[in-house]
DNA sequence: CTATTTGATTGAAGCGCTTCAATATTGCAT
DNA sequence: ATGCAATATTGAAGCGCTTCAATCAAATAG
């Protein structure tokens, strides 16, 4: 690039000043079209493809992407590889192609994220976490974005799902099939060793680090008081989502709490653990003991025995979470609906504990 | 931001220069102590939270992130769910995050791929396609940039695999196994319907548009011409990669090739469709018909029966493309060894066509 | 044939920051 | 005290482009 072409280049080869030569690029119609040719022409000559973005950016252009914060301390690489996250991008990359946008995935630890928020060459961000609201706030050029799965008050743009509906259904659903003795698989959102929560232990405060998670618990509480069963009384393991921790996780469950006759676990990554641990356990699913998901992923479906989950609107959450980034209208929440889907990893408990 | 604060108000207020200011935040080392902290509580005060990246930019600032274009005309969503690409992902994320990059996925058309290339704010990118490399190189702003599954000569960086000796592997395989009819199931690089191609049919010059494939034709061609079979006696299909269309592939080789003891698929994903396919008609794999893949993507292992297949580095690709983009070194042409895995969708054929 | 409108083009002023030569300040030895 | 190198700070010049008021030309109306 020595001596790269630029656009007043072009402007005095044609002869033209530079805003005429600039219009001829982004608003031909203004340029008289025999102007617009020399443009083009002396442009072809010079070899120049057209006006660098970062020059327009600084007047306030647009980025032509959106940045993508998913929740927790997760790599771009276990984003990528979780098929709820895939689901959801797909919604997001939808509407970006719509919108002629590019994606751009921000990975990592808060510090990562704090800086691309501050940093990143976006138009909007979708975040993953509540506590990225405010930084974003505080950017400078201000950008629009929403949040995932929290309500973060009425200025904030939100979208999320009922998910203490859907935990209430799930416990509801082992209930009327006869189940009387739970345990439940929570999500760590940091990466450290599954955490064992014993019935009343005193640690149980803390489960549920994210919105969503303290939602569900809520949700499976619901269900259990309604049936006369304390939540306080059923244990629950905590697993951070990436393989092997969550195997972990599920291990830990069927090693601390044999006597459950059902698993409730917060999402379908977290279930599938369970399948696979159980199978190595030599303990069958749904015949010893009966399994049910959270999110109804893809893997739900291919899972064996495939899942009996909460699904929830992954894909069309991902849409309506880009298209609010790219209206930039007023802020909206936005709830979605759940809904209990029965597979065959549920039944009634035909073991006696 | 009304009258959003700048590093000039920032300046001011804490009775500096522009200049000083700049340094206080990007070299602070050249600042004496007390004065940057001057600066440093004007910012606070003023609730300036550093330089906008986008001024920065225009002085030769990096973008910190770099574009993925993967092959193909394929959707962001396509490509976020296919299994080869996300394993290659994973290795181009583990050294954006090493880099504290972001990764900026480009999908779709070749315009808005065009678009992209000329367009996005990255400092780097990641080429699916032979055809972007010109584009690349005439970019103003020059940048770094390798293309991936093709030799682009020696002045341009490249990182692809040994595919002509990982296909004939795949056939000695199956010629091993006694297997002496077989049909091809190729990839098609645009989205369309499947492509039928019979036997010394017209239409086969024109199969595989994307060198990689063309290698892969040559290397199952080497395995049979050394069997005495003629490459063009083998019926070939030609399918898309996205959900239905590959399907509509494995449908169409089993229709139109019936006689075919044995499949050599140009990628897992087109494997499975094959297997997905082959249940669905009851006809046993590998009893009835043997299938391999291609990749040893995430999936040949979870398959049913599991795959067997060629295995590539893929995650170790996706490493050495980011970390070439990353380096700025000389251009440099990387060729990865390929594996043969044996596993449950192959034996000899003990289906007498 | 002049007054008005409409349309095309220009020129200059930024956008928010970095950089670098030039100046000012210090520290240290003499 | 005095000189000189070392260290800090400043000011102005861009980076490449867009925008907008002002100017100029052509077209229409009166």
């Amino acid at each position: 690039m020595p001596g790269s072409i630029k656009l007043a280049d072009v402007a005095k080869l044609a002869g033209v000043s530079l805003g005429t030569a600039s219009n001829a690029f982004n608003r031909p119609e203004r340029v008289r079209q025999e102007v617009r040719e020399q443009v083009a022409a002396a442009a072809r000559k010079l070899g120049y493809l057209g006006p660098d973005p970062k020059g327009r950016l600084l007047m306030g252009g647009k980025a032509h992407a959106i940045g993508v914060l998913p929740a927790g301390e997760v790599s771009v690489a276990h984003a990528i590889n979780s098929p709820f996250f895939r689901d959801f991008m797909l919604g997001v990359s939808e509407i970006c192609d719509e919108n002629r946008a590019n994606l751009l995935v921000v990975s990592g630890t808060k510090d990562r994220k704090d800086w691309a928020i501050r940093n990143a060459l976006v138009d909007g961000f979708i975040l993953g976490h509540i506590g990225e609201v405010e930084l974003v706030s505080q950017r400078h050029q201000k950008v629009p974005f929403v949040v995932m799965d929290v309500d973060a008050g009425p200025d904030v743009s939100s979208v999320r799902i009922d998910g203490r509906t859907g935990a209430r259904r799930a416990a509801e659903h082992l209930l009327a099939l006869g189940h009387r003795r739970f345990a439940i698989l929570s999500v760590l959102r940091r990466p450290a060793s599954p955490i064992w929560h014993p019935p009343s232990g005193l640690s149980r405060r803390l489960v549920g680090s994210f919105p969503l998670d303290q939602e569900k618990l809520l949700g499976y509480g619901d269900a259990f008081e309604a049936a006369g069963i304390s939540l306080d009384s059923v244990p629950i393991v905590e697993a951070h989502p990436p393989t092997g921790w969550v195997e972990a996780g599920a291990s830990m469950l069927f090693e601390r709490a044999p006597e459950a006759t059902a698993i409730l676990a917060m999402s379908d990554k977290h279930a599938v653990a369970v399948l696979v641990e159980a199978r190595r356990r030599g303990i069958g699913v749904p015949s010893d003991v009966s399994v049910v998901g959270f999110d109804n992923a893809p893997d739900a479906v291919t899972s064996d025995p495939p899942l009996t989950t909460v699904a929830q609107p992954l894909v069309e959450k991902g849409r309506i979470a880009a298209r609010i980034v790219f209206d930039r209208g007023p802020p909206r929440q936005d709830v979605l609906p759940v809904e209990l889907i029965v597979r065959s990893s549920t039944s009634w408990p035909r073991r006696q504990s």
